[in-house]
This record gives C-alpha cells, sequence and structure tokens, in this order.
DNA sequence: AGGATTCGATCAATCGATTTAGCAGGCTCA
DNA sequence: TGAGCCTGCTAAATCGATTGATCGAATCCT
C-alpha cells in the first residue's frame, strides 16, 4: 500500500526516473523517442502514479500552495463566499489553500504567517471579514494580497468593496422611487471609518445631487451594527413629527434593516407602503427571508475572493496606483422599496 | 532575503547541521554539550532559523498538515463554526489545514483528494453541510474522518449531531410548557432520511411519551426547508379546526421558524402567547434576531469540527463501535415558548 | 601501559522528485 | 577514416532537512 514513485514508474518502464520526470513533465527541448514516451506513460498509468508534491516542491520551489489568512473571516456568514471564490480561483490555478484563522489574535496571527511561510506558500492572502484599514503584520511575504482590507502603509495589492459606490446605489434607489426624507441608519463609530465613513458620504452625495438638505436628525449612529441597533435607530427616526419623519431608511447593513423592520411593525406601519427600506450586504438569510424581501446591496465577496486570488497566483495585474481595487457593489432589488405615502409625498412636496 | 538554512545556522555556531538538528529538536539521547546547545540555540536565533516545513514533511513522511474536504460546507453559515472547531483543534496540535469545497461535484472531489494525498497530508477529514449518509469516496486515505456525514459503509470515525436527543428535547419544552396539540413542521424528505427522520422520530417519541396522540394533520413537510416552506406549513396547521388546531410547533430549522412567524404574524397570533415555536440549528442570524428571539436547538458545529480534527490527528479515541459519535445538541432557550393560551387549554382538556 | 568505554560531534545516506551535464552509438561529410 | 554532430537516454547533483553509523579524543579500568 506504499505510495507509487517514479522510480516504481522507471522500473516498470525500463528506463530512469529522468526520462520519466521528462516525459511526464513534457519538457520541451528533451530528446526522448515518441517510443519511450509511449511506454512511460502506459507504466505510469499501469502502476497509478502521481508525483509526490512535498518532494517536488522541495526540488522546484513552488508548491502550487497558498496561505489565507485571515481574522474571523471563517466564521461569519459572509466568508463562505469569499473562500469560494479564493478556492475556485485556485482550484483553477492547480492550487491548494491553507486556511487559517487567526480570530484577530496577534500572537496566532504570527505564529500562523510563520506556520505558511515556513510551508513555502506560494502566496497569501491576508483577509478580514470586513471592509477595513489594518496594519501589515510582520513576516508577511513579499507576494501578498489583501482582501477586504486596505493596508495602513500600502506596498502590497488590495481588493475591497466600493462602498461608495454601492451607497449611492442605495440611496438613488429611494431617491428614484420619490423619497425626500430619507434616512440613514448608521453602523458604530470605528477609526477610521471606512465602510461607514464612504457609505455615509454617498448618503450625503446623492442627497445633494437631489437638491435635499439632509436633516441631523436623519443620521443617527448605532452602539453596533445590529438588528437591535436598527431598531432602536428607527424608533427615533419615527418619533420625529410627521413633517421631518422619514419615509425612507438606508441601513448601513441587513441586520440592522431587519431591526427596521421590527420598529417599523411595532407601530402598524407597513414596508414598503409606510415606510421604504434598504439595506447593504445582502446577507442571505436575513435580507431574503425578511418579509418583504429586502432591497440590498450585494457584498461581492465571491468576486473579492477570486480576485486576489488571482492576483496571489499573478494570473491578473493588480493596480498599478498603490490603491485598493474596488470591487463593485451590484444592488439587489426586491421588495422594501416603494414611492412614498402620499400625505408625505405631498408634505414633502410642500416644503420643497 | 534567501531563507535561512540549518547550514547558515551551523556555519553560525561553527558545527555541523547535524548538530544544530540534534539541539533545536531537542532530541533525547544525543550526546551534545550544554555549551554547544547554547551557542546552537542563540545561533538559530540570531539569524532567525525557522525549519523548512517541506524539507522536513519529505524527510519525515509526515507534514503536519490536515486536509478538510467538504461539499458546499464552507459557504453555508454553520460551516465558520465548524471550520473554527476543525482550526483550534488543528492549531493546538501544530497542524495546518487545506480547505477544499467541492460544491458536491464528484469530479472537483476526486481532483482534490488526489492533490491531498499528494501533498502527504498526515490525515484527512471529509465534511458535509448538512448531516447525511455518504459514500465513502475512492482514494481517500486510511486516516480520515467524517464530519457531520456517516459514511454508508462504516469503516471510518464519523461524528454526527445527536439529532434523536435534540429533537426530543424540543419537543419536550413544549410539552413541558403545557403543550398537548403540537405540530411538526418537516423539511422535504431526503433518501435516507438522517437529521429530518431522526427528529421525526423524536417527535412522535415524546408525543407517546406525554400520552398524546399524535393528528397526522400535525406533520406536514415542505417542498424544501426554507421559511418559504415554514410559512406555508404553518398556515395549514392554523387552517386546522379549533380543537385540532396545534398551540405550538416545532420546526425543522430556525428558517422553517421564521417562516412560521410570518404565518402567524399575518394572522394577528402572537408569538409565543398565541402560538409557541421551536427552531433547530441555532442559525444566528435567523433564531437570534427573530422577534421574540427564537428557541431552538443549536447544532454543535465547533465541537464536532474539534472532535473530527482531534481523531484524525490521533488525539482521541474514536468509538470502538464503528458506530458514529454522536454530538450533543444543546437547547437554547429564547422567547418563544410560553404555555398555551387558556382556550386552548381547556379545549385540549376536554378533549382528553 | 594498553585495551575498552564514554563523550561530543560529524559523515553520509535518505526522503522523492527535477534538471544539467555528459555518455554511447550511429550518421554525415570532407 | 576520423572529426564532428545528432539522437536518445542516464548519472549525478540538488532542494533542506533528519538520523543511524562512525570517528577521534579523553577517560576508565586492571
Amino acid at each position: 500500500m506504499a505510495r507509487v514513485r517514479i522510480s516504481d514508474v522507471a522500473a516498470a518502464a525500463g528506463v530512469s526516473t529522468s526520462t520519466v520526470s521528462l516525459v511526464l513533465n513534457d519538457r520541451p527541448g528533451s530528446r526522448i523517442s515518441e517510443e519511450t514516451r509511449a511506454r512511460v506513460r502506459e507504466a505510469a498509468a499501469a502502476v497509478g502514479y502521481t508525483p509526490n508534491s512535498i518532494a517536488r516542491g522541495l526540488r522546484m520551489q513552488r508548491t502550487r500552495t497558498l496561505g489565507l489568512i485571515s481574522d474571523v473571516i471563517a466564521t461569519t456568514p459572509f466568508a463562505g463566499r469569499m473562500l469560494a471564490g479564493a478556492q475556485d480561483a485556485a482550484r483553477e490555478h492547480g492550487h491548494l489553500i491553507f486556511l487559517v484563522n487567526t480570530d484577530a489574535d496577534p500572537e496566532v496571527e504570527r505564529d500562523a504567517i510563520r506556520a505558511l511561510v515556513d510551508q513555502q506558500v506560494d502566496a497569501m492572502i491576508y483577509a478580514s471579514m470586513w471592509h477595513r484599514v489594518v496594519e501589515t503584520p510582520d513576516g508577511l511575504p513579499e507576494r501578498s494580497v489583501f482582501l477586504d482590507c486596505r493596508p495602513a502603509s500600502g506596498g502590497h495589492p488590495a481588493v475591497v468593496p466600493d462602498d461608495l459606490a454601492g451607497g449611492r446605489a442605495a440611496v438613488r434607489e429611494l431617491v428614484a422611487a420619490g423619497h425626500r426624507r430619507i434616512a440613514f441608519a448608521d453602523a458604530e463609530k470605528v477609526n477610521p471609518p471606512v465602510a461607514s465613513g464612504l457609505r455615509y458620504q454617498a448618503y450625503l452625495e446623492v442627497l445633494a445631487e437631489a437638491g435635499i438638505t439632509p436633516d441631523p436628525a436623519w443620521h443617527i449612529r448605532g452602539v453596533d451594527s445590529t438588528a437591535a441597533s436598527g431598531r432602536a435607530a428607527t424608533e427615533r427616526f419615527l418619533d420625529l413629527p410627521g413633517d421631518r419623519r422619514p419615509t425612507a431608511i438606508f441601513c448601513f447593513n441587513d441586520r440592522m434593516a431587519a431591526g427596521a423592520y421590527v420598529a417599523a411593525r411595532h407601530r402598524g406601519l407597513e414596508i414598503p407602503a409606510d415606510l421604504s427600506v434598504v439595506g447593504y450586504d445582502d446577507q442571505q438569510l436575513v435580507a431574503g427571508e425578511l418579509d418583504p424581501p429586502l432591497t440590498t446591496i450585494a457584498l461581492p465577496h465571491y468576486e473579492m475572493g477570486r480576485w486576489a486570488t488571482e492576483v496571489a497566483l499573478g494570473a491578473r495585474e493588480p493596480p498599478a496606483s498603490d490603491q485598493p481595487y474596488l470591487m463593485p457593489c451590484p444592488i439587489i432589488r426586491r421588495d422594501s422599496v416603494s414611492s412614498p405615502p402620499a400625505a408625505a409625498a405631498n408634505s414633502s412636496r410642500r416644503r420643497a
């Protein structure tokens, strides 16, 4: 039951191991007769030979192996899509992926990087579960790509979601439906504020381009970004006097949108008839199974995973600028947006 | 910038590579003076030496590497916990994990197994995203463990959730709250019916032990196991005449329970006052963010991932019986269960 | 004093592949 | 006919570690 080695093939074909290697790897420029080639290939197939990747890795100094190191990515529902993208790209290029989860523990991270470097991975992908700025960890090899995070000091290719464009799409969807009083249920403040900051910026931009003066009461930060926070923010929005009360809410993410649903329902408000809602993330189990299904902006995790892997493998050129590549976030239209209630539309028009 | 090799350490310490290896690996029985040991260790630290795992793997025939092969696990929200368990166990034992996702494609699976075997993984974990029976794939090495699935023909250790005990706990929770008319919103039929079959069996057992004769109308299978199916089933339950209408529903999973919530709400029913609901899976983003939070049975993914990895690494003995190890599923009590409405309790008592 | 031990460290083989230099034999051509 | 050139294949070095065999010097024992 021992593994078949190249020498077994050589013996079976009556040639040297050199010949077997030359033939099986189809090395151009090697002068082996067609007859011998056939014999070697038959022998290899007969004994069921597959090369030992470890031995080959040692000799070639290339392991066809990738390290994917992440904070808590693998334990979040997004992670799957990111990993799937990375996996698919890796498989297409004949690579295998080492997955390591550090749980954001710096010591675990350090050990993991070292272990992966010792494994001679051809490249490394440093992934985050949410779009943020990270310090480049020590020991990260030259061939590293940042996934869903931007290295504070640059120097490595990186890919992040285009939160600015995505945020614009979300708010424009509401403006296009006729809303004028649009709130933003924002997440907690983090530093530096990447996703949140960009989505807020997008919110302000689109309001400005629609000629709407934002009411400061329309922007509330949660203590976190859970449904509870979304609910709390929405309750405060709905407490606003009639002519300032939003007819639509852009939520930092789908979970907060789920909270907005709860708050609306508790007031007897129908979505979207009485209140339109747009989320962000397209978190399947939240957005898709809400009632009514939530219109949201998808985070392109699969595409980012793929991009990072292809760049890591040298199959795709990163942008020359040293700026992160911005992956588009498509809007997913479901049933949580409609035109504002007539009364609100009137009152808004009155105000304008 | 080239990697530091053992020979660099040897040169720096003025000894042979053998000595370095002996010292750094602390091989018992090797006779190296304490003075030389110190010199070697200093030299190693000074030049920043870490052994090349590939070279060591080739020589030792042990790579401290594990293959984790799964169908669609990495793209489901459970996956994270399973991976986290596997990761943690692997890290504790100094191992790295190759993660491969086959998307249930047999060809991809075959290639993946071969690639992992070629990488000389020390052991393999074959994981499924849901508890089911699988054929043992060709080429799987001796040292393989099945995770969240049972091999049809045995021969390998396996770990699955104890769906029978979990199902009993769920239904007993409802019985203990005083319910007598308890429905089971089941998933679609699959063959062989593992999770669904066991949970249904548990349902029947607990009803029997409570002296309740199950009404056949209380068991409905969905076309799948989504919220839509849960909603459809619940609507049919609620259409039952008053004295046969369930006061509590055990749902195959949390998504179906989310559907039950929607159906109840559309009838103006309060949960849990008018209808108690228990789910299964403890899918965080569903169960935890429903309103009211859902009482459910947790699937022990983390623990199973850990168990499988520890067995794969030989750090834990699998059961001698060749039967899958049954991992307990704890009940997570939240707010979706209360005693039945007074009227229903009366009518039920009348029937009894 | 001289053979046997012990001590401390090294030599060289090994893991399983890839790759370069080179060897033997046949052919060409002046 | 013999130098030069192909053709077809192989020997041996190499990647970077581990490890059983071995070796010189010091020590022990009678």
